[in-house]
DNA sequence: ACAAGGATGACAAGCGATTGCCAAAAATTG
DNA sequence: CAATTTTTGGCAATCGCTTGTCATCCTTGT
């Protein structure tokens, strides 16, 4: 007496019952699966019938214990809040779908101890990492390296493989945008002080700057939110500055809405140059004039360097370091330097 | 002569070397970290300390293995460039963490299919799925949430556990206020048609403007972003409307950007309400009258939802359906009605 | 037509944890 | 001090899948 049992639920198929379906073994089950070719087709065929009936997935825990690979990359970012995240996460997403892994997202909220924690609570259940303008320190980066395989985004490549969008560059070019402008006393609004992207976007000003023979100011550092930017642009101000180059588009609009606010017309009496090209960027009062960078491509190659790693069979040349170019977008948040 | 093996990289300790250094059975050390107090303490301090000077970290797949959980949970979006998802990730990724649970972001790209599929590959991998305003269409839906324990954000309640945030009440206000403005010709500008809340929205919209008496039109469907918002102002602008009421704020960004291209004041002109207000809708220019939902709070809730029916003994009572309460909040999209 | 070689598929041993069962040890009691 | 109860911890089976080994069967060449 047969028992009708479909769906028993919560109970899923293994691929015992597939082999059994088909009339097999259950090793044959999984190399008709995982690698056809060595089975003959009809099985196959067959197998993959029996497998389609019974609605069957593999479990990726299993599979995973016995090849100790998840199929499953991490990607930390300091803030999920942060636009800029959102569009490495969205890339990230992208390129690894395609590639058949899984995203998993964490918010390490901008602190060191929560990245450099989860990079040892998922050292087990992750394949590798892609890290965000980790807020780690070089050593301690280094150490996370050497344990397992991971892609750092804006970071010294010498640690890490990495991407890095060369905000650098679009410093001088913003600089160059401003001098035509008649601007000459620039104030540099930096980011976090655990930030590797500001430190190296602050040497390019300090550089360029003094090869200008710029009168220059800085202030900060600010956290990079929308709410930092009215301390910013207060202090901007105070510096008697005409124009500001800040670390990031979210500070900058934040620094727009206080100015409005404060009466400061932008860009007449003050112009503000933001770094990014966020969403929001082009939309905000006035639209802001930033440093576009490819930021979700960004997210997808960190993703192919991590993957050429993970599997090197597939060949990729195993870069290690990838330079994002970036542009000056100019909006109507910079124009000429007001006439003393 | 005893060697000195440290970080043999790659190679994981493993369970069993954690009972050997501690000089206990394996099952004793699982015991020991999983459920304390079924050991001495004395030995389980040994252990732990075994454990520590290993670096050891179970590994969550072969503990999977056995148990049948992954501590994961997927959370399905139809787009992850959509500010407002964001929040619901964010909200997610808070109480997920919190709860030691990890979470597999997925973008279904508004594809009714995509997100079926993922429904199906990750019934294996995830214990649980939040559903961000699903594609599905009813049927599809319960028959997945008879498969897995899922919770759905915006959707009908009826079919699966759902946390509703409640726009059309929303609705109700943005037309008393703009009623009260002067306004009596007023244009719903739609959504997309496989969207709950657009439904919901229409729906509480036409039944208002009867009561109301007032002159109704409305345009669409539109897909929810910015991009769009050029023909959504275009068509509104075409029926005569003097306000509108957009599905969401992306849509009406994108439409305040239009309005300003064609020369045609906000709110002068013409009245724009828009919905959700996500990020940007305060820095836009005009700064976006809104029906704000607490999103992120949805996230939070949802999760707490699905986590209660994974763990019941945790209790919480299993609420099938949460309301969250939205409010206007008025800027400066909207004013009073142009006088004929 | 027969041997050599290649395809095919069954068996069984792991992968790293959990857990039921039971024996040994410790604590409690009369 | 013996008898009984309670703790403690070891053995081994199990979760679902992969993979090395090897016997069997089918091709193909001479």
């Amino acid at each position: 007496m047969a028992e009708l049992q479909l769906q028993s639920p919560g109970k899923q198929p293994t691929i015992r019952d597939v082999a059994e379906l088909a009339g097999v073994a259950t090793s044959t089950v999984s190399r008709a699966l995982s690698n056809p070719g060595r089975v003959n087709r009809v099985t196959r065929e067959r197998i993959e019938e029996a497998a389609a009936q019974l609605n069957y997935i593999p479990s990726s825990q299993a599979r995973g214990l016995s090849s100790g690979r998840t199929q499953t990359v991490a990607v930390l970012v300091p803030d999920i809040t942060n636009p800029f995240y959102f569009d490495i996460i969205r890339g990230a997403q992208h390129q690894l779908k395609a590639a058949g892994y899984t995203q998993l997202l964490v918010d390490t909220e901008e602190s060191a101890e929560m990245e450099a924690d989860a990079l040892q609570k998922m050292r087990r259940s992750a394949d590798g990492f892609i890290l965000a303008a980790s807020r780690l320190t070089d050593a301690q980066l280094a150490e996370a390296a050497a344990q397992q395989p991971l892609v750092t985004i804006n970071r010294a490549p010498a640690i890490a493989p990495t991407v890095v969008i060369d905000t650098p560059s679009a410093i001088i070019q913003a600089l160059e945008h401003l001098v035509s402008l008649g601007h000459s006393r620039i104030c540099f609004v930096g980011g976090p002080a655990t930030s590797w992207s500001n430190a190296k976007r602050w040497q390019a000003f300090q550089e360029e700057t003094t090869e200008r023979k710029l009168t220059t100011f800085s202030v900060g550092p600010f956290a990079p939110k929308t709410t930092s930017g009215a301390a910013a642009a207060d202090a901007a101000v105070h510096t008697g500055a005409t124009a500001c180059i800040v670390f990031n588009d979210l500070l900058a609009i934040g620094m727009l809405q206080r100015l409005r606010e404060r009466g400061i017309r932008v860009p007449d009496d003050m112009s503000i140059v933001g770094c990014d090209d966020i969403f929001g960027a082009d939309f905000c009062n006035p639209p802001l004039t930033t440093m576009a960078s490819p930021i979700e491509q960004a997210g997808r190659v960190a993703v192919s360097m991590l993957l050429s790693r993970l599997n090197p069979q597939y060949g990729g040349t195993s870069r290690r370091l990838a330079v994002m170019p970036t542009h000056l977008t100019v909006r109507a948040s910079t124009g000429a330097a007001p006439v003393r």
